[in-house]
DNA sequence: TATATTTATGCAAACGTTTGCATAAATATA
DNA sequence: TATATTTATGCAAACGTTTGCATAAATATA
C-alpha cells in the first residue's frame, strides 16, 4: 500500500488543523461554508479518501456485519445473502462472509475470527452439525447483536428470522387434500433439524385435521433431501403395494427427482400422483410439469435479518432481549398438483 | 460494544509491558517460554481476543479482500464466491462482498467504498453496463492489487482469470459436427460482452474448419440469454423452413428452454436436434434429456483468482505488471447430444 | 575478577481519525 | 466604549496494537 493522502496532509496543505479538516469533511455545522468548500476542493485535488479503518478504530464501530452460512453456493443461501448485502449496502454497512461448510469446527473458528474482527453484528445460519450454541454466547457478553435465520438455535434465546415451517407444510398438505388426494406421502429431511421436523409435523397435523389416517410407510426419511435421496425415495414408493396419490416433499430437489422417476415409470403427474415441493427453487418453474411449491422468501429473509440486526446495533437503549420474526410464506400452485383446476 | 479486554489490561494484570504481551501472544522468540505460558493462561482467563482493527490500523494491512460481483444469487457467481471464500479462509484472509446489481453507478460507488475500507486486494467481475474501467485505475496508484474474472476489462491491463471461451465454443461446436450434425445453430449472448462474442467466434471457427457454410439465420442473438429468450429463440427455429440438426447455446438456461420447447413440439432430442449448453449448471444434470455442456470451473475460478490476488498482495518485489490466467474447460457429454454413442 | 555476550523485557512513538474543551476573533448588546 | 455573545478554529488526548531501539539482568568468556 503506497502512501495515501491523510487528513494531516490536507491540514498541512491548507494550514488548518486536522480537526477542522475532519469536521469540514464530515459536514460539522461549526465549520464555515467557505472552509468546507476549500477543504473539499483540496481533498478532491489530492485524491483524499478517509481511512475508515482508522475511523473504526477510533469510534469502536466498524459498520460491518459478519455472516456465517453453511455454503454460499446453495441457492437459498445465495438469495438470503443477496438480501443481506442489499439492505446493508443501503444502510452503509458492509458484509463479510464466511462459510462453515456445515462443519461445527469451522463454525467455532469463524466465531473467534468474528470476535477479533470487531464486527458490529452477526447474521448466522447454523451448520448441520451444530447442536449446541455455546460458541455464540460470547457475543452476548460483548454486546454484539446476533440474528439467526432458517436453521436457528433452539438451546438459547436469540433473535431469529424464520418462516412458519409447520404452517407452510400444513398448507401444502391441505392443498393436496383439497385437490382430492386421499393417500399422501411425505419426503422428510433430517429430523435433527428443527425446520424439517416442523414440516413433518405440519404434514401430520393436516392429515389429522382432515381425518386421513397416518401411514408411516408413506413417509420417507432422508438425510440431506438430496436429488439422489429423492430418486431412491421415489423408487421405494414404486415398490409399495399401492402408490400414494399425493406427495409433499420437504424441498424442491427431492420433488423434482420424484417427478422424473415417476414419469419414467409412466405415472401421470398430477393425475395419478400430485407433487408439492418446498422452497420455490428456479428449477421448480422449469421442470415439467411445473412444480407446486412453497415460496420461502429467501431474499426477504436476508433483508429482514439485516433490518433487525441494524436496529439492534443502533438502538442504544434497546431493552428487548430477543425477537423472533416469522415471515409469511406463499403456496405457489403449478401444474404438478392442479387436480381440480 | 462493551469494554473488551485489551493488551494493556493483560499487561497491568501481569505487571508486564504491552509490548511483551504482544510479543508473547505473537510467539516472538525473544520472549521466554515461562512468560509466554503465563500470558496465554491469563489471556484465556480474562477472555482476551486481539483487536484486529487496531492491528490493521497499525500494520496498514487488513487481511481482507473486497469482492464486486454483479449478483450473488446467480449460481455461477455464488460458486466463484464460494471458491474465493474457501481459499481466502485457508490463508487467513476474509472476504467482504458487494453486488453491483449490474449497475455501473453502483459499481463506481463500491470502488469508492473499497478504497476507504483499506482492503488489501480486490476481486471483481464487471457489471454488464461497464464499458470503461477508469474507476478501477485508482487502485493501481494505491498499490492495491486487482484481479478480474469472467467479465474482465478489455480497456486496461489487469490481472484476469478467464476460461477460453473461443476454444470452449469451438470444442462444443466441433462435438456437434463430429456427432453428425450438418446444420448447426447458435443462441448467442450479448455481443457487447467479450465472452459471448468469443463464444460466437468459436462457433463460427469450428464451422469454417469443417467446411460447414455459415447460415446467419441459424444464429439467434439474445440480450441476457434468459430462459424466456431461449423460449422465443426456440420458437424462431421452429418457424424456419428447415430445422437445424444441432444447436450450440451460449448458456444452459437457453439450452434447457430449447429442449423443452422442442420436446413439446414433438421433436426428438438428440435424434432430430442435438443440443449443447454452456456452464454446467445444476439443471443440466436434471433436465431430460441431460444436457451436454461445458464445465466452466466456477469454483476453481474463485480459487485461482484468490491465489493470484494473495500472491500479488504478499509478493513485495513483484515486477509482473499483469497476468492473464486461462483455465481449462471440459466438455461434458450427456444425452442431449449423444448421437454416435 | 573484568569484560563481552546473550537473554528477556520495557520505553516510546507511531498508525489516522474524532471530539471535548479551550480560545481567538468577530459581532452584538448594554 | 466596555462587556457579552456568537462564530470558527485549534489543542491535545485517545482508541489498541506493533516494533526499533535501549537496557537491565544473567550468563559466558578472557
Amino acid at each position: 500500500m503506497k502512501n495515501r493522502v491523510t487528513l494531516k496532509d490536507l491540514a498541512k496543505e491548507l494550514k488548518l488543523s486536522p480537526s477542522t479538516i475532519s469536521r469540514a469533511i464530515g459536514g460539522h455545522p461549526a465549520i464555515s461554508d467557505a472552509t468546507k468548500k476549500r477543504v473539499k476542493k483540496k481533498a478532491e485535488e489530492l485524491g483524499f479518501t478517509p481511512n475508515s479503518i482508522a475511523a473504526s478504530f477510533r469510534n469502536k464501530k466498524t459498520r460491518s456485519i459478519g455472516i456465517i452460512v453453511p455454503r454460499i453456493d446453495i441457492h437459498f443461501h445465495s438469495l438470503v445473502i443477496s438480501g443481506i448485502e442489499d439492505f446493508a449496502y443501503k444502510n452503509d454497512y458492509n458484509v463479510t462472509i464466511f462459510q462453515s461448510k456445515d462443519s461445527l469446527k469451522r463454525e467455532k473458528e469463524i466465531t473467534k475470527i468474528l470476535q477479533t474482527r470487531m464486527v458490529d453484528g452477526i447474521i448466522g445460519c447454523l451448520s448441520i452439525e451444530t447442536e449446541n450454541c455455546d460458541h455464540f454466547k460470547k457475543f452476548n457478553k460483548l454486546g454484539v447483536p446476533l440474528v439467526f435465520y432458517d436453521r436457528v438455535p433452539t438451546d438459547f434465546d436469540a433473535n431469529k428470522i424464520v418462516i412458519n415451517d409447520f404452517e407452510s407444510a400444513y398448507t401444502a398438505t391441505k392443498h393436496l387434500i383439497k385437490s382430492g388426494c386421499k393417500k399422501i406421502g411425505h419426503i422428510a429431511g433430517s429430523q435433527k433439524t428443527s425446520i424439517f421436523k416442523a414440516r413433518l409435523e405440519g404434514y401430520k397435523a393436516a392429515l389429522k385435521k382432515y381425518k386421513i389416517p397416518l401411514d408411516e410407510s408413506l413417509i420417507m426419511y432422508t438425510k440431506n433431501l438430496s436429488y439422489d435421496e429423492g430418486v431412491s425415495s421415489a423408487k421405494k414408493y414404486l415398490n409399495l403395494p399401492e402408490l400414494p396419490d399425493g406427495i409433499f416433499c420437504a424441498n424442491d430437489y427431492s420433488a423434482v427427482s420424484v417427478i422424473q422417476v415417476f414419469r419414467k415409470a409412466n405415472i401421470k403427474i398430477p393425475e395419478q400422483v400430485a407433487i408439492v415441493g418446498f422452497s420455490n427453487y428456479p428449477i421448480s418453474r422449469i421442470i415439467e410439469p411445473n412444480l407446486t411449491t412453497i415460496n420461502d422468501r429467501a431474499f426477504q429473509m436476508g433483508e429482514s435479518s439485516t433490518k433487525l440486526l441494524i436496529r439492534k446495533i443502533e438502538d442504544e437503549n434497546d431493552i428487548i432481549d430477543s425477537e423472533i420474526i416469522t415471515l409469511k410464506t406463499e403456496l405457489i400452485i403449478r401444474e404438478s398438483s392442479k387436480l381440480n383446476a
